[in-house]
Formats: structure tokens, C-alpha cells, sequence
DNA sequence: TAGGGAAATGGACGATTGTCCATTTTTTGT
DNA sequence: ACAAAAAATGGACAATCGTCCATTTCCCTA
């Protein structure tokens, strides 16, 4: 994979998410942007042919630093299923995966989405791949229980796990100072024993 | 209550919400929703002071109209703590409570709540409103199961439900035609009464 | 070191934003 | 029916938006 030599391109990238963070995607002007970039005017449109374009790649970008982690982080972890939808969800909701920044990102480029096809492209593609990611991962261990129907099954647990995940996430987005990380691990994990009492207590994955 | 005589105020709310509708919080400009309503320029300042008043008077609107139909559904339903919280939960995930409409405003809104204190003042407000709500009923419902901690208990059912809920609007706001309502109940039900096995089964409220 | 192409600059441009007010129209009270 | 008050109009206004380009600066190659 070759690295992309252009730094101006980079900072254009970094200073939008940047705005974005901090202003919010509707107050984040192009004025803004080349300002916090410390570049000028014309750089926008000679790298990326727009603003529109810009607030594109800065969420490509942003989806694929968090695809990366993700992928990090469950290499790590050992190949049992249970473990791999630990390692997940121990990221998920750690300071590294859920932080004020990543929410700022995620919620305000979602938001664009629904009335911005070319955003909605990223952020489908962001769901779903965590979708199939955890589908499997519960089929898997669904199948290593015995559960007597894993697909259907995994079909339900992976839209509540899903739900329950992105509910957390906006309860962080809107009050991260009264946040309590131990309590929602808490609580998912009670959610997930409560499917798959085999596999998880309400401590984490069980050894089997 | 007496009702407010100034019919061109309260189109001035419609029109902006429907707009938000349409084509999004960050579009809707004056211009837009003077049209919508077919008004003239002046009328915005006249009635609300600006632009970013009548915003909050809409998200103030919405807010109440929200509340009004959870207490009628509430009022109709049985007094047991099980059934009402049944009550509720069908009118959130019913086609009443969870449309196109209501999901675009609720995450327009509250997208602008995070840079904006105005309407974020309006959306803390439903949110608390609503954990107080569950918080509630879920405590009363586990005293009579006879749960050993009944508020401990509570506090973390309440985040889970309030999250997963959450989640659900948000899958909805994100694939309105890949919605399944039969499935997103069965869901919910099957977290409850994970939770409180004597009060809910998969099918809902169970008599006592 | 001279030449040439890419990178970067910063202002011009028209369109659109939200605010505000002088004026007109409508409603109300006597 | 008339005057005063309220409601409504629609354009002026400065500010800001995103786009684009003529020009300058930089760096690599010959």
C-alpha cells in the first residue's frame, strides 16, 4: 500500500475532522477549514475539487482508521469466537474505541447522511461491515452452544447487540461526563449472557 | 391550556419541521421556510426574534406533541407497572411512535444539540424525562418480581433498554424499508425478560 | 544553472445567508 | 366610521458561503 506524499492533503483531511469535532459539520465553511489547515484558499479545490468532496475522503479516511483498529485489535485476541466478539466489544467501549472525538465524527457524519447520498455510501458501508462482523461471530458461537436454530438466532442477537451498542454510543455523545464505562460493560454483558449463557456471564467471555 | 391565536406562528413551526424533514436541519434557511409557509421574510423576526428561536420553539413543539401522545397511550393502558411499560414500548416501536417523520426530526435535532446549548436543553429534557419514565417502572416492576436490588437493578435495566431502544430508532432511521416492526418487538421482549423472567416473555407483559 | 511542470497562493466572483426596518395592510376598540 | 394598534410585507443590507483562476513559488530534471 503506498503512502500517499502529498501532507497538504493529509492537513486538509485532519483540519476538517478537526472543525468537525469541535463546530460541528454544518459550521465547518471552508474558511474554517483552510484557516486550521494554516494553508490557503485554492488547496481544497486543487486536491479535491470541492468542499464536497473533502467532507468524503475525510470520512473514508475516518471509517478506515476505525476499521483498522478493529482489525488490530481482534488479531490479537485468541481465534475462539466467543473471545474475537470480546475483543470487540472491550474496544467498542474502552477509551481507544468510544471517545469524544470518535462520537463527534461518527454522529455528525451520520447525520449528513441522510440527506447526503455520497456520505451515506461511508456509512452504510461502516454498518453493515460491522453487522456481518458480529453476525458471524454470534452464528459461530450460537453453533458451538447448540442452539437449536443459530441463524435465526444470530439474525435476533446481532440486531439487539447492534442496538444496544449504538444506544450506549449516543448516551456517551450526549453526556460523556457522567459516562461510566464499567456499567455498560456491565450491561451488555448481562444482555449477551442472557442469550448465550454458555459462551458469557455478565464478567465477560467464558473458558470452555 | 389556552390556545395560541396566532395561526401564522404555528405554521412558521410546521414549516420548519417539515422542512427538516426534507431536506435537512442544515438547509433549512430562512428562505426555505418562509416559502414552505407561504409567509414573507419579516414574519420570522416578527414572532420568534430570529431564525435560531424558532428552531428551539420547533424542537420545543415536537417535544410536547411527543409527550402528549405518550401519555394518552399511557392513560389508556392498565395500571401495572408491566403493562404500562408495555404500552410504551409498543407506541415506541409501533408506526405511531417510529416513522420517518419522528426519526428525522429526533436525530436532526439532536445532531444540532451537541454545538448548540439552546436545543440541547430540549433534548436532555426528553431524554431525562424518558429515563425517569422507564427508571420508574422498571424499579416498581422489580420489587414485585422481588429482586434482591431492586434500584441497582433498575438503574442498569434502564440502560439497556434506553439504549437498545435507541438503536432501534436509529436502524430505523437508517433503513426505513428494511424495517421489520414483528422482529425489532421480538428483540425487545427477549431483553426484558432476560430481565424480569416473571413479568415479560418473547410475546410481551406476561398477567399475574 | 536554466528550464519546466507541479504545488501553492490569495483575491475576485456571484449566490445565498440571516437580520432588520420602513411601509402597507388588517384587525380591534370606541 | 374612524383612529389606534397589531400584523404582515418585501426589499435593503452586510456578512459569509463555495468556486475558480491568474499569478507566484517551489522543486526536480536536464
Amino acid at each position: 500500500m503506498a503512502k500517499d506524499d502529498r501532507p497538504n492533503r493529509q492537513a486538509l483531511i485532519d483540519a476538517t475532522l478537526a472543525a468537525i469535532v469541535e463546530i460541528g459539520l454544518s459550521r465547518t465553511s471552508v474558511s474554517e477549514i483552510i484557516t486550521r489547515a494554516g494553508l490557503s484558499r485554492g488547496m481544497i479545490h486543487l486536491h479535491f475539487g470541492g468542499k464536497g468532496p473533502l467532507i468524503v475522503a475525510a470520512a473514508r479516511h475516518e471509517s478506515e482508521t476505525y476499521y483498522a483498529g478493529i482489525e488490530r485489535m481482534m488479531a490479537a485476541a485468541p481465534p475462539d469466537p466467543a473471545y474475537q466478539l470480546a475483543a470487540y466489544l472491550d474496544h467498542d467501549l474502552g477509551p481507544v474505541g468510544l471517545n469524544r472525538r470518535a462520537v463527534a465524527i461518527w454522529y455528525e457524519l451520520r447525520g449528513a447522511a441522510r440527506t447526503d447520498p455520497e456520505i451515506a455510501t461511508y456509512s452504510d458501508t461502516r454498518d453493515g461491515r460491522l453487522r456481518d462482523l458480529i453476525h458471524t461471530l454470534l452464528a459461530r458461537i450460537a453453533r458451538d452452544e447448540g442452539q437449536p436454530d443459530p441463524d435465526t438466532f444470530a439474525k435476533e442477537a446481532t440486531i439487539g447487540l447492534v442496538s444496544l451498542l449504538e444506544g450506549i454510543w449516543a448516551d456517551f455523545m450526549l453526556h460523556p461526563d457522567n459516562f461510566d464505562r464499567t456499567l455498560v460493560r456491565r450491561v451488555t454483558y448481562r444482555f449477551l449472557s442472557g442469550l448465550l449463557p454458555h459462551s458469557f456471564d455478565i464478567a465477560g467471555p467464558l473458558s470452555r
